[in-house]
DNA sequence: TTATATTTGTCAATATCTGACAAGTTTTAA
DNA sequence: TTAAAACTTGTCAGATATTGACAAATATAA
């Protein structure tokens, strides 16, 4: 089982013994800010994500995937979503693939 | 493969020979509101997930899987996300559930 | 065209998010 | 048990986003 995206990036940090203050500061970020990321009480947006990945030495997909995933994971625990709705998810994203919906004009 | 949750809604609704104002009306939201969700640019919280599952003689689980269904897929669509992001999801799920974290708690 | 249906834009009010910092708590190590 | 370091949480105002309600514009159908 994968643990969340949080208790990844703090495993990584601490295995390259690095504090929260020394990593907050190669990725150019407030300290307290990657607390919270890493206690999954806030998002990271993608240039940051690529900061990241560079600073723990991740290779950045798979940083990328965890992060969505961890975002996923939380819908769905959050909202009780039952199983069925990840195979859902997977239709669905065949028919915004092959419909080429404009990818700007999805609201979440 | 399944529709989007707007075109799946649209067809229950002209299945019962509703335009939107009338099934509007049913649900006690704007005409407008509705032709946005019908299209993807807005959310719906779940009380209203619920009068749209009454309304449209539709079972609310069913309606509520595949409404947070289409919020993933687009989260995948939109951020280009690789095909092992579900399936990365479904394990950290499993770690939210195990460590039973505090539903209230989680960020999205 | 004309009526009907649908979509989009606007508005102010409300709510959420942001970065920066301060204050508080927990952990570590002597 | 201490003090220091590490971490977490709260606050602040400014920015950004969302809401419901309505008007305007567009599309569809008769």
């Amino acid at each position: 089982m994968k643990e969340s995206f949080g208790h990844f990036l703090r495993k990584k940090r601490k295995d390259l013994g690095l504090n929260q203050t020394q990593l907050a500061v190669k990725i150019n970020m407030d300290a307290a800010k990657l607390s919270k990321i890493e206690n999954g009480k806030i998002t990271i947006d993608e240039a940051r994500l690529d900061l990241l990945s560079r600073a723990l030495e991740i290779d950045f997909k798979t940083l990328k995937t965890r992060y969505y995933g961890d975002c996923i994971a939380r819908t769905l625990y959050k909202n009780r979503c039952n199983d069925e709705t990840l195979i859902v998810a997977e239709e669905i994203l065949e028919y915004y693939k092959t419909n080429n919906a404009k990818q700007g004009n999805l609201t979440l």
